[in-house]
Parts: C-alpha cells; sequence; structure tokens
DNA sequence: CCCTGATTCGC
DNA sequence: GCGAATCAGG
C-alpha cells in the first residue's frame, strides 16, 4: 500500500494523538510499524511533546562503510555485549528459602524492645527449646564464614542487616535459624 | 521477551 | 520515497 493523502493525513493525526507506529501501522493496515516509523520521519514529525532534547546524542552506526550491507550473518554478534550476569559486586542473593515471614515480624517486634532483651521464646508450635537470638545488626561487609547469614529488614528499605551470630559449621545460619531455613515442610495451610 | 522510537541504506 | 533491518533503550 502507498501513503495516499487520506493515510498519510491520518497518520499526522494518531501521531500527534501519542499513539505508537506500531497502533497507527494496525490502524491504518497494510504497513508495518517500521513503514510508519520510516514516513514519520520523513514528514519530520518525529521528536513528539519531547521537551529537553536538542540534539540526538545517537551514535553513529558502523554496519559496514560502502560495501554490500546486510549480509543477514551480523557476524560477530560474539558474547562482548556484557549483560552478563556475571558476578557483580556488591549484589547480594537472598538465600534461596525464602524465611518465613513470621521471623521477619518477630525480629522487627524484638527490635522494637531495642537492647535489653537478648533473647525470646521462639514462637508457637516450636516445641523446640532453641532459643532465637537477637540480631546483631551486621552489615552486609561483615558477615562471613562464621556470621548467621539470616537476613532481617528490607534492603529496599532502610534497615536491612543479617542475624550475624555464630553458626554450625557448614551452615550459613546459626543454630536457630538453620531450623527455619531447612524445614519448612509443616502442613501448608489450604490457602484457597 | 515484550515493547518503544531512531537510523541506515538497498531498493 | 519506501521500509526492512538494525540499533538503543524502557
Amino acid at each position: 500500500m502507498s501513503w495516499t493523502d487520506e493515510r498519510v493525513e491520518m497518520l499526522k493525526k494518531l501521531w500527534a494523538e501519542g499513539l505508537s507506529a506500531s497502533q497507527i501501522a494496525a490502524k491504518l493496515g497494510g504497513v508495518s510499524r517500521n513503514a510508519v516509523i520510516g514516513k514519520v520521519h520523513r514528514l519530520k514529525l518525529s521528536g513528539r511533546a519531547k521537551s529537553t532534547k536538542p540534539a540526538a546524542p545517537r551514535v553513529r552506526r558502523t554496519p559496514n562503510s560502502g560495501g554490500t550491507s546486510r549480509p543477514a550473518s551480523s557476524s560477530a554478534s560474539s558474547g562482548g555485549s556484557s549483560s552478563g550476569s556475571g558476578s557483580s559486586v556488591g549484589t547480594f542473593t537472598m538465600p534461596q528459602r525464602t524465611p518465613p515471614s513470621v521471623t521477619h515480624t518477630i525480629g522487627a517486634t524484638a527490635l522494637k524492645q531495642d537492647h535489653e532483651v537478648v533473647a525470646y521464646k521462639a514462637p508457637h508450635r516450636d516445641t523446640d527449646d532453641v532459643v532465637a537470638p537477637m540480631p546483631l545488626k551486621l552489615k552486609l561487609v561483615d558477615i562471613n564464614e562464621n556470621t548467621c547469614k539470616w537476613p532481617f529488614g528490607d534492603p529496599l528499605q532502610g534497615e536491612f542487616y543479617f542475624c550475624g551470630h555464630g553458626n554450625e559449621e557448614s551452615s550459613p545460619y546459626c543454630k536457630y535459624h538453620s531450623k527455619l531455613a531447612f524445614q519448612q515442610p509443616q502442613d501448608r495451610r489450604r490457602s484457597r
């Protein structure tokens, strides 16, 4: 299909209304969104509602100068483009097992009382005589192989730290949190 | 991966 | 002039 006056008019209108190129292409029919964008550019209608945007910092593309282009084979696209999930420094990965929300509540509650309280009885069904330790407020940088890595708080919120108490060997958590972390299989309530 | 617009360039 | 391919972001 070609760009008749009507179609161009429609294009201008829709573009002015803020519809996306693909939407306009769909409405007009018979054209791809690329066709629409291309036309828009030719009509010099690009920059739409673009406030402070004097010049486009576009980086010149370099397919291959003056030669036969578009050989389909984009050649060495290799994996140089990073985006690698590699190991970004500073990134912390939460434990696979999401700590039960109960713990957070407890932690928070205990925190409000702040000092004084050194320990508190474990919540309900925990018949264990294991006592939950008050979390030492260890920062990410302060934890190591021997500190419990049970997280408290929300990394996105203000407070975020780790339990930090000593652990049994080979465990990332202290005795108490190891229990919470490694067995949850208790009966799951029918959520529905 | 979905989407957006921007750009290039063979046709 | 046209628009597919491609790019650069969100």
